[in-house]
RNA sequence: GCCCGAGUGGUGGAAUUGGUAGACACGCAAGACUUAAAAUCUUGUGACCAUCUGGUCGUGCGGGUUCAAGUCCCGCCUCGGGUACCA
């Protein structure tokens, strides 16, 4: 069974699916039978597990992983079915509740599941398989709470109690999990409980002193009761002790279980990497030698008549590739085959004689630092993972994980805005016209309702509504929400929320005849926070930015707005500030518009400036924080400003540092400078402590943790002279005001405290 | 439901190991220059009280630990993201 999606003409992973909709397009996705390659990841779970610790990367995305491969320690248990040979096989995590069964589920699609049904129940079982292979993976995710199922009539053994055990079928059970069937304990288990529930059948309560009539109780903290030899005993111990028991008369076995599944390999699709594999007959061989298969040329990049993949439209002699068979492969391997190991290739793009030399591989090892979207957790960089296991495992590589260190950067977010469109009422008016609706008319009439009908028709005054029917006005009065939907509009065409509906008009063809509800004679759009994309007509557009401020202020900006990790959204407001600051390191370069620098021996104030600014850029840009540096710069522009320094060697510094943020700006002021190399070649430059050190500290002095006032003291006081300093101050008397202090705390050069 | 992350002025944010909360900007207000506007420069700007010196409160809410809490601990609330019939 793969995930076939009709409109894109391919096979999706499951990663790749929303909801039951591709996450590309948003097309509904079907269950359907076909032939694929797949990888087998799931060989790998424990492994992708396992190594997570060895990351460092965000918890999130771990966890994302982590929940992804979905882990369960538990055991199968066989039921066996009176007159049958086979046995039900069931996957648990809970063996130490098998006193609580009370029935068994078969999914729909369990192999089993036509053959226990009894001949009574056999028109109602293949009813209910017929209408669940319908249902939609959007409908059973959408409906989880609608309980649905059939019984087949038939009995499985309980394996201590030897009790008849009804066998159930139901969609809450998947197929694709486990063994397709389960053991249930509607006691412990809130979906079991529901179930038993609703098709009346017995709750055995093997939980001592837990109320179980309202729902399960899921917790594992239980004492056992009703369990026969388990009776007594924390379900936590009983675990083992069950298995134990059960293993005796091979009823069961520990088994671990994985939500993860075998990714399909195959896309019918065009562009993509060709297998290296060709087909005699039905039975598929790998091409011998080594050489690459190239795409051949194709007339049309559509399937086939009969719904094969694109390249079984090729012919034989057509393929460049020399092979022995009938025919080659005709799918493609998806984009992960080449996403997964890029970052190899990319190490040494030119060999002919291998994919990577042993030689790079070892100077260049994996990547120390990723940054990327946490959007690709379950699929890339899962994927990516699994990969590289493979090539260590065949020994091409001396490394096992791909990305030692991940950030994720946050999404900058669009500001989107909407009208309220009505919608084609049946009535003359609306048909020909499109309304819209300022925003507070559809928000006052729904919540607050504060204008009568009458003051309602003022609204419409110069609208065709105003002369609709009574009929329609009143609905529209009573319940406008109903009758107007919110539709996005292009931020270009909105002033802060007001919209410009000139321009709304001659935006679109449809718009022409479009007629707008006012409020205070200006129309209102409402707004909200979300993914900047252009299907919301949210996308700003660097370009004017870039020509009215540069694309260093552009640059320094996406800097100063925040964290790298947050998500934000995208606000030129402040964008002036950094623009100003550009303009003012430029004017240390320049006397009335003309290039002037100087040369010779700085002060000790401005070598000062520049290195508290060094040491503090380096430190923040070691631990990630970008944003921070820019306010540095500031600074120090400011600080250079006011000692009125063009100093040569303090500047090319300055220039070093900020190049990362402001690239074109200061490989101009570099090369005026008269440095013949590129800036972007400069070594980044080392802070001298020296410059820096200061032989005073301003101690903040503060009572109960209050700060009061600052003193300042030579750095050599040792704590008890500090103490005395303080005790003695002028400030310190009248704040204490004769009364006595119970502790003095210094912290050198940190803080003192006194505690009345 | 479960898992992860975040809540600091009017706004974006800073505070790195528990040690001066609000750096740096935006915005706003006043002033200088200008016929005027833009640009630029100067000053002020968390809230409340006070004529000044100053005082009180203040990092989503309620507790706690500590000489000292935005930072640590416990319990909640709100928002954002991920995931979901996984036995």
């Amino acid at each position: 069974m793969v995930n076939w999606c009709p409109e894109l003409g391919t096979v999706l992973a499951n990663d790749e699916i929303k909801n039951g909709f591709s996450e590309r397009g948003g097309f509904p996705v079907e269950q359907k039978k076909m032939r694929q390659w797949s990888m087998r990841i799931t060989a790998y779970a424990e492994r992708l597990i396992k190594d997570l610790d060895k990351l460092d990367w965000s918890e999130s995305i771990k966890e994302t992983q982590k929940n992804w491969i979905g882990k369960s320690k538990g055991a199968t248990i066989n039921f066996q079915i009176p007159g049958l040979e086979n046995k039900i096989e069931v996957f648990t995590t809970r063996p130490e509740t098998i006193f609580g069964v009370s029935f068994i589920v078969l999914s729909p699609e369990h192999k089993l599941l036509k053959k226990v049904t009894t001949n009574k129940q056999k028109q109602k079982i293949e009813e209910y398989i017929a209408k669940a292979s319908l249902r939609s993976e959007r409908e059973r995710t959408s409906e989880v709470k609608q309980v649905t199922g059939e019984f087949t009539g038939a009995y499985a053994i309980h394996p201590f109690t030897k009790k008849k055990l009804p066998i159930w079928t139901a969609d809450y059970v998947l197929s694709s999990y486990g063994s397709g069937a389960i053991m249930s304990v509607p006691c412990g288990d809130q979906r079991d409980w529901l179930f038993a529930t609703k098709f009346k059948i017995t709750i055995i309560n093997i939980f001592k002193d837990k109320d179980i009539s309202k729902s399960a109780y899921t917790n594992k903290d239980a004492i056992l009761n009703n369990s026969d030899f388990l009776n007594g005993i924390t379900t936590k111990k009983a675990e083992q002790l069950a298995i134990k028991e059960l293993a005796k008369n091979n009823y069961a076995e520990p088994k671990t279980q994985y939500k993860l599944r075998d990714a399909v390999f195959s896309r019918q699709r065009y562009w993509g990497e060709p297998f290296p594999v060709y087909y005699k007959g039905t039975l598929p061989y790998l091409l011998k030698n080594d050489k690459v298969v190239e795409l051949p040329k194709i007339d049309n990049y559509l399937p086939t008549n009969d719904g094969e993949p694109p390249l079984a439209r090729v012919s034989k002699e057509e393929w460049k590739t020399d092979f022995s068979g009938d025919r080659m492969e005709a799918n493609t391997m998806p984009g992960w085959a080449g996403s997964s190991w890029y970052f190899l290739r990319y190490i040494d793009p030119l060999n002919t004689k291998e994919f990577v030399s042993k030689e790079k591989l070892n100077y260049w090892k994996n990547v120390d630092l990723y940054v990327g979207g946490a959007e690709h957790a379950t699929g890339h960089l899962l994927y990516s993972r699994f990969w590289t296991k493979i090539l260590y495992d065949l020994k091409y590589i001396p490394f096992e994980e791909p990305f030692k260190k991940m950030i994720n950067q946050g999404m900058i977010q669009g500001n989107s805005r909407f009208v309220y469109k009505l919608k084609n009422e049946s009535s003359s008016i609306t048909k020909k016209h499109t309304i819209y609706f300022s925003k507070n008319i559809v928000e006052d009439i729904n919540h607050r309702n504060s204008f009568s009908i009458n003051e309602f028709k003022e609204k419409l005054i110069n609208t065709t509504l105003y002369k609709a029917d009574a009929q329609l006005l009143k609905k529209l009065h009573t319940q406008l929400e109903k009758h107007v939907f919110k539709t996005h509009v292009d931020i270009n065409l909105v002033e802060g929320y007001e919209l410009d509906i000139k321009a709304f008009k001659k935006s679109r063809k449809e718009y022409n005849n479009a007629e707008f509800v006012l409020e205070n004679e200006k129309f209102k759009c409402s707004g909200a926070v979300e993914k900047m994309s252009k299907s919301y007509y949210n996308v700003q557009n660097p370009d004017t930015l870039v020509e009215k401020y540069g694309a260093d202020t552009l640059r320094c900006y996406e800097m100063f707005l925040g964290p790298l990790e947050q998500h934000k959204p995208w606000d030129t407001k402040g964008i002036t500030g950094v623009y100003s600051f550009l303009k003012k390191f430029w004017k240390l370069f320049h006397k009335e518009g003309k290039f002037n620098v100087s040369k010779g021996s700085p002060t000790p104030q401005e070598l000062k400036t520049i290195h508290k600014t060094i040491k503090k850029t380096k430190e923040d840009i070691d631990r990630f924080s970008f944003n921070t540096p820019v306010s540095s710069f500031m600074i120090c522009v400011n600080e250079l400003t006011s000692l009125s320094c063009n100093n040569t060697e303090i500047l090319s510094l300055l220039c070093i540092i900020l190049s990362p943020y402001a690239p074109h700006v200061t490989e101009e002021m570099w090369s005026k400078m008269g440095n013949k190399n590129s800036i972007s070649l400069a070594e980044f430059p080392e802070y001298k402590n020296e410059y820096i050190l200061e032989n005073k500290f301003k101690y903040p002095i503060s009572f109960n943790g209050k700060m009061k006032f600052l003193l300042e003291l030579p750095k050599t006081l040792s704590i008890s002279d500090i103490e005395k300093e303080v005790l003695n101050n002028t400030k310190t008397i009248k704040l204490l005001q004769g009364k006595p202090h119970k502790k003095v705390i210094v912290v050198p050069n940190k803080i003192v405290n006194i505690v009345i």
